[in-house]
DNA sequence: AGCCTCAAAATTGTATACACATATTGTTAT
DNA sequence: ATAACAATATGTGTATACAATTTTGAGGCT
């Protein structure tokens, strides 16, 4: 939710709402390829997609352009466009790309944050703390942590990290928790990790926020790949 | 010239060569614009564009999107696409990421390279080598510069590292280099810095690997900033 | 039965045509 | 003379129609 109220969009300039066919075609075509409406792997048929998002096939021919620069969908000339399907393999690579953007995110946030937006990173800290406490539920967790990872991108003040990041990547994880919605471990210790950061941050240190974002996020990846080995091995 | 023969096209999963007239005119345009042949800041006209490559208005759009995508090309609804003006600030955004990325591409070449990489790296560096001692045009070295961190970065072995930068940055550090093809120092310092780093991934030092190549790529920022620094207070 | 051939259907790629929004120009009034 | 407004023109957004390619399935052959 708070995701998509941030979004960059589709890659227009001005960060405006989805004002042409294309782009509002692009937004729904997305977010059912992110929450598995069309399933990994399955064909994009123009003329009935067309139907369905009762569009004609030109502002869905766009649509699927742009989904394919984003890595969502993959196209074969004369064949046609389909869903991606992630393997591990895809995962571990991403999470390495992350890994780095969002490690010099972290460390250019350190440097460029005002004071404004270091508080509230230590309020988003405060908000996910009593989540933890209450109890509340795995999903407020989740995107808790999207709205922590966001802030720090926003902060950075490297438009151009923030578009390969916000636009490109974060979509594909976003697709990936969401085949991957049953295993939501790792609470309290993101909570530790993330309470390290912004402590780095609020002490201007780059190289430090660099470092612990940079672990936080391979850790992460490495219990991602640890719950495939115990899946895949039982 | 080598950096289009191994360029992974326009985002077709294959490494096919342009089949549709899409592909074909996204990659005309793509080097008109990075070749500067249509100005940085001047207006997309699709109907003359369209003319112009003698094609519809249709392929011609799918190449703006992908452009679009690829941070060539900026976007308004209703009013059109330009060409993006490379500010100072981008740039330097540009090679921040660049760091990051290419870092990781090193260390991760350090560790995967077969045996059949790294030589052909090493081959690299003589041809580098020679190219200097016999004071041959700048263009080589540019172009040997270009082959360099293609080399390392084909071999990562990280396909989403290997499309984000080959596809998505690289046209850009290339647009750059052509605007400010003037001052192209940085000579032989390049090659002692290319040389360690071979030794690195030689060595399998996946860190250091990842620590000079950083290096090299921020000193090549330093001396672009102190360079637009020189010309503007002069 | 399996495989090849060939034709028909479906789908992608491309071109043309129309509707709507924006930019521009010229006119008028202050 | 300048500013505001209206009319025109240009250009983008979208839909429809056509061409080329691929997929599918039936029929015949080995």
């Amino acid at each position: 939710m708070s995701i998509v109220k941030n979004d960059t969009q589709t890659g227009t300039a001005i960060g405006n709402e989805d004002v042409t066919l294309s782009d509002q075609t692009t937004t729904a075509l997305r977010e059912a390829i992110v929450k598995g409406d069309i399933a990994p792997g399955e064909k994009l048929n123009e003329p009935r997609l067309a139907e369905q998002f009762s569009v004609s096939r030109g502002p869905l021919r766009e649509a699927i352009r742009r989904l394919v620069a984003m890595g969502l969908v993959r196209h074969i000339p004369n064949v046609g466009a389909s869903v991606v399907t992630l393997s591990l393999a895809n995962i571990t690579d991403l999470y390495d790309v992350r890994e780095v953007l969002e490690g010099k995110a972290a460390a250019l946030a350190a440097t460029n944050m005002n004071d404004q937006e270091r508080l509230e990173l230590r309020e988003l800290i405060e908000i996910h703390r009593q989540h933890i406490e209450s109890n509340a539920g795995q999903y407020m967790q989740v995107e808790g942590d999207f709205d922590f990872h966001y802030k720090i991108i926003q902060g950075c003040g490297n438009a151009m990290l923030t578009r390969q990041l916000c636009h490109e990547l974060y979509h594909l994880v976003r697709m990936f928790r969401y085949q991957t919605s049953r295993f939501k471990k790792r609470s309290n210790r993101a909570l530790v990790e993330h309470e390290q950061l912004v402590y780095a941050i609020e002490q201007r240190d780059a190289e430090v926020a660099e470092m612990l974002m940079r672990k936080h996020i391979s850790r992460a990846k490495d219990s991602i790949v640890s719950y495939f080995e115990e899946t895949n091995t039982k």
